[in-house]
DNA sequence: ACGCGGATGTCAGGATCTGTCATCACTATG
DNA sequence: CATAGTGATGACAGATCCTGACATCCGCGT
């Protein structure tokens, strides 16, 4: 066998994810990461800022994903309703990587550091719609409140998609999410 | 003088924020901070978690004022309208305390490991909240979506209220964040 | 004076992350 | 086929972060 197998990447995030979930965050060494993928400590940094970030490899794939989605939107759509668009049909991808999205999902709900960095990248994904929605035409501050507001439903709906024990959709649950909000925001006029 | 001079963790605090603002969060050690506030590394993270946490000593205190401000809200109030309250009188603390909150936030955000932890000490923030409005009868999910889009407008607000050269009170840009937000969230009917 | 409890100091050590240089495999070129 | 170049990996040293274990000091009550 050559000295470098293909595919360096996938065999450390696969054996990273499985031994997080074996044995939880803080108790797995990079060097048993690596050593699992047959690469060493040295090389697991080379190819991710750091321990975490092993985890959060797709999230730069995602957020041009939603970008895209809010690009092509039809213009004569209201921001909110782009946003919400195109956060359920990143829903619509997590129903597809069901089982997938739980296990990493249960990993990092049993780590604070993990949750920074999801939450880090959340934020990101919210800064990247504001300037889609810029880039539309929507002035300030109402991009970055759209944004914002967006991925706080998203969240939310996330959150209940993950403890639902039953099989709706995430796309389904982020729409009714966004629809709870309108009546929330709703309040009495000033 | 006595061994233990008095008030070691605002030593450390003013320490650590002097040092984070003249060379940068990493460029510190941990046993210069100590040594300038006139202790020991090992103190140091007996007072404090990890380097990152001595910014953020404050956050409980915060989180106290935001529910008790919720559970003191009328009994009429609508769950938005008690959350924007809320977050509009932590506004007016942080304008009486302005230079300092500007000073953190400015160390904040030149360094991506503490708006890691900046962000999950919002969202504890935002599950409080839901937590306080669930207390108050709101059922979920409209609990925990007031509580996250809540934060959301908030973090617009701040954000204006630090880049705005004039000196605009935060409580009444958060106002004015929350009155967008019901304009953006009216969108069309389903 | 005495002991108790809490805060601090001292020391040792593991883990994370980085810099540096050597080594190996693939590829292009003659 | 030979050679050199390019990029990924290995090997090693080191700084810093963070923790465990134990000793020491101070203030306080008795």
């Amino acid at each position: 066998m050559s000295r470098w197998e293909p595919n360096a990447r996938g065999r450390l995030e696969q054996a990273a994810l499985a031994l997080y979930g074996e044995r939880g965050f803080e108790q797995v060494t990079v060097a048993e990461i690596a050593g699992r993928a047959g690469l060493t400590e040295r090389t697991f940094f080379r190819h991710y800022a750091d321990k975490r970030e092993v985890l959060f490899a797709g999230a730069s794939a995602l957020q041009e994903i939603l970008v895209g989605a809010v690009e092509e939107a039809p213009d004569a759509a209201a921001p909110m309703e782009v946003v919400a668009a195109a956060l359920a049909a990143v829903g619509a991808m997590f129903d597809e990587r069901r089982d997938l999205v739980r296990q990493r999902q249960a990993v990092i709900a049993a780590n604070p550091e993990l949750q920074e960095r999801e939450l880090i990248k959340l934020a990101a994904l919210a800064t990247a719609l504001a300037g889609a929605l810029r880039d539309r035409g929507v002035p300030e501050p109402a991009a970055s409140l759209t944004g914002q507001t967006g991925i706080a439903v998203f969240r939310v709906a996330f959150e209940r998609w993950i403890d639902d024990p039953g099989r709706r959709g995430l796309a389904e649950v982020v729409r009714e999410s966004f629809d709870e909000l309108r009546t929330l925001a709703a309040g009495p006029s000033v």
